[in-house]
DNA sequence: GTAGGGTTAG
């Protein structure tokens, strides 16, 4: 489509005599061939009054410049209201005021409603775009645009260097047909701003006679790379320094550590502004000197809100909430910031009470602060808050940023609300964060601990530039889920990328050893750990090897293993012992692991559990009940079991014996009804196994009841067959329901997948993929 | 005399 040509004595040289109609202002719809109507077809006729003369206008004009510049925008409003007459430049005036006091809503209703948009209107637009993170719409109105000059080129190749395309940034810089000194600028800082110092540096010194501002520029790519000597160069060479050159330099030094080199710096420079002191209050706080921080900034002769929110950031890093705090009521001047350093403060030192009420006080809330707020209940064990926070943010038509997907994938992973992460999946997707590493990892995980590995592969497969997390997810995630063999196929092809395994691999790479029972590859990745990669074995890893000894009973070879260690063995490595005695019925073992732990762990509810299972399946009741005095005087409570399915986009929690539920008769007739039919399979209940000393047919009927068969029965009668049913656990699963949940996949003909805290369990016809070992 | 594009701090 062609624009119609403007006629050559408008062009643009006075721009606010270049009139462009507007048939619409929203670029998107806009038809671009209405968007031009020649400067003779004069649609909006100017009204004359006599009483009001030009220079009145501009008088107004220039006191809505001065209103907007002092952040009132409401002030400015009402002068321009009140204006007989108005200009183009009137508009234009209001529209970049807005935009600069960061109100893109109205600067783009105005934008809409003006009768005659001229080029610097499409100019202001365009940055307004770019600033408001919208480059499609900004290339759609540059496109429109029926006449260019130098500063539309300029505006658009910024807004793609600030997108980080630069080579679309260079594409426009080469079509250009007038270059200015700003959009040679203009590439050198795309280069710069996306880290790309050596062409910056190449182009740099292609040209004589740069002016001071791509010195700066220059001197900032190397300060964002910390390469001091190179930016100290540039600052020597530079023929005029202007205050931005010594500001970049004095932030150069306090960035890495050398505040004497800053300081002399500071003492030298022929102009101190707001930038230089906040630079040695910033630089002092990074040191971790609070104190000389605190001594700068009282010293300083103007302080804005960006000098008050690094000091109180420095006080929120340094977990001083009350001095934080102190300075925060102290401030005149808050921005969303502030607001949110001091709520993200609060969360982290445990007091989301007080962050709560920040939070609802704020005047405006940005991503960031939803983002801490969430991130704070999260943190704080309250999953349930911070979903309903998340939803609230999304109600309030807040953007979500990665940091905010990242959360509460990670909460969708600890409670498995599958269906939920699924959801947000959808819009990870919109919002084009599924192939970095960042959001990608999150989601990746989120499937791995709601069950559904497959899914998991997909993302991971996805991931662009996987990183080391990436791989240890992926290969932790096959080990949980008992794939042992995809986990080490994974860890082999990860070598192959040539990404160098750390410990937390390892510790994958070993446990899928251990849940998938390889023996000997497990101890060749182990031998081969220190040789290979330079791993030395933490606890971790020397807990994954007894567990693998253990379990294949080899339990003299794991305790000769667990003496060799250079460190005390922890309660985990204890506990691994413990478990692979149970397992064996090694109760001596078993009571030697359990006294260690006790040691250890007193307050540990989990270790009283196991053993207590050990006496009572060797019908040692009166240990049984020695144990559970014991308990009682240390005032250890037993956690509570308890299970939960989704089902459409809700979470059913049962415990044991549970009658709560809605539909608990409907539950435990089908129960009733399976069990009769898992009794015609063979299945015998294991009632040596129910921690009480009671009569045999309460035992049953307890057993009958845990949580995860409740869930389980529940799972199967709601979710469509064909589709795996999914029950989390909160303690392992018990070793009667893990025989009854066998018989009932099979029974069922479904695939019942069991998350408990240390595995996850594929019950399929009969079997289930741990081989009985957990 | 008024409006638009490039460099520094959290």
């Amino acid at each position: 489509m062609r624009f119609k040509q403007l006629h050559t004595s408008s062009l643009c040289l006075l721009p606010n005599r270049t009139r462009i109609h507007a048939q619409s202002a929203t670029p998107p719809r806009r038809n671009t061939s209405d968007f031009f109507k020649s400067p003779t077809t004069k649609s909006l006729p100017q009204p004359r009054t006599k009483k009001v003369t030009d220079s009145d206008i501009v008088k107004c004009n220039i006191a809505i410049t001065t209103h907007m510049r002092n952040g009132q925008c409401d002030l400015a409003l009402r002068l321009f209201n009140s204006m007989p007459r108005k200009t183009t430049v009137s508009y234009n005036t209001m529209i970049s005021g807005y935009l600069s006091n960061g109100s893109f809503k109205l600067a783009h209703q105005l934008f809409d409603e003006m009768p005659l948009k001229d080029l610097v209107t499409c100019n202001i637009m365009i940055s307004g775009y770019i600033k408001n993170k919208n480059l499609l719409a900004a290339r759609q109105l540059f496109d429109e645009m029926p006449v260019k000059d130098v500063v539309s080129w300029n505006a658009i190749l910024s807004g793609y260097a600030q997108n980080g395309l630069v080579d679309e940034a260079r594409r426009v810089f080469h079509l250009m047909p007038e270059k200015n000194e700003i959009s040679w600028n203009g590439i050198l800082a795309a280069y710069v701003q996306n880290g790309r110092i050596e062409e910056a540096r190449r182009l740099f010194e292609s040209k004589g006679r740069w002016p001071v501002v791509s010195w700066n520029c220059l001197m900032s790519g190397y300060l964002k790379k910390k390469r001091l000597e190179e930016a100290r160069q540039i600052f020597d060479r530079m023929p005029v320094r202007d205050a931005v050159s010594w500001n970049t330099m004095i932030t150069c030094y306090a960035q890495i550590g050398r505040m004497e080199e800053a300081r002399k710096l500071f003492e030298k420079s022929p102009i101190r502004d707001v930038f230089t002191w906040t630079a040695m209050v910033s630089g002092y706080i990074q040191n971790g000197q609070l104190h000389d921080a605190r001594r700068i900034f009282d010293e300083m002769p103007e302080k804005n809100v960006i000098s008050w929110n690094a000091m109180i950031a420095g006080y929120v890093q340094s977990k001083n909430m009350n001095l934080a705090g102190e300075l925060f009521e102290a401030m005149p001047c808050r921005n969303v910031s502030s607001w949110n350093t001091m709520i993200t403060g609060y969360a982290q030192s445990g007091d989301i009470a007080r962050a709560r009420n920040l939070f609802d006080r704020m005047p405006h809330r940005d991503c960031i602060s939803w983002a801490a707020i969430i991130a704070g209940y999260a943190q704080n064990g309250d999953s349930e808050e911070a979903l309903r926070m998340f939803i609230e943010m999304k109600r309030d038509g807040e953007r979500l940023n990665r940091s905010a997907f990242t959360c509460v994938l990670s909460i969708c992973a600890d409670i498995a609300a599958f269906e939920l992460g699924k959801q947000i999946h959808g819009r990870v997707v919109k919002a084009g964060y599924e192939f970095g590493c960042y959001v990608g990892n999150a989601l990746l995980a989120m499937y791995c601990r709601c069950g559904s590995i497959d899914e998991a592969y997909n993302v991971f497969k996805r991931i662009e530039d996987k990183d080391v997390v990436s791989w240890n997810t992926i290969i932790i995630g096959y080990a949980r889920h008992g794939f042992g063999e995809e986990a080490l196929k994974h860890f082999e092809s990860m070598k192959r990328a040539c990404i160098q395994p750390d410990e937390v691999t390892m510790v994958g790479v070993l446990s899928a050893c251990s849940h998938t029972g390889l023996v000997e590859r497990g101890r060749y990745y182990f031998n081969s750990m220190s040789q290979d990669y330079g791993i030395v074995a933490n606890s971790k890893h020397y807990t994954c090897m007894i567990d693998l000894l253990g379990r294949a009973g080899r339990l003299d070879d794991a305790q000769n293993l667990m003496r060799s260690m250079p460190f005390e063995p922890d309660a985990a490595t204890w506990g691994a012992l413990l478990g692979a005695s149970r397992i064996h019925g090694n109760t001596l073992l078993g009571e030697k692991a359990a006294e260690m732990i006790f040691a250890l762990e007193p307050w540990n509810s989990g270790m009283y559990v196991l053993l207590s299972n050990l006496y009572a399946s060797s019908g040692r009741w009166v240990d049984v009940r020695k144990m559970r005095s014991k308990m009682r005087d240390t005032g250890v409570n037993k956690v509570p079991g308890y299970s939960w399915v989704e089902v459409q986009n809700n979470i059913h929690t049962f415990s044991v014996g549970d009658s709560n539920h809605a539909e608990s008769d409907g539950i435990y007739a089908f129960l009733e009804e399976l069990d009769l039919r898992m009794k015609r399979d063979g299945y015998v209940s294991a009632t040596k196994l129910v921690l009480h000393d009671v009569e045999e047919e309460e035992k049953q009927h307890m057993l009958k009841c845990h949580s995860e068969k409740l869930a389980v029965a529940y799972g199967i009668m709601k979710i469509p067959s064909g589709r795996p049913v999914r029950v989390f656990k909160n303690l392992r699963v018990c070793e009667d329901c893990h025989t009854a949940i066998k018989h009932i996949a099979k029974i069922v003909g479904r695939l019942i997948i069991l998350r408990d805290p240390n595995r996850f369990h594929h019950f399929k016809d009969g079997v289930c993929n741990c081989g009985d070992y957990w």
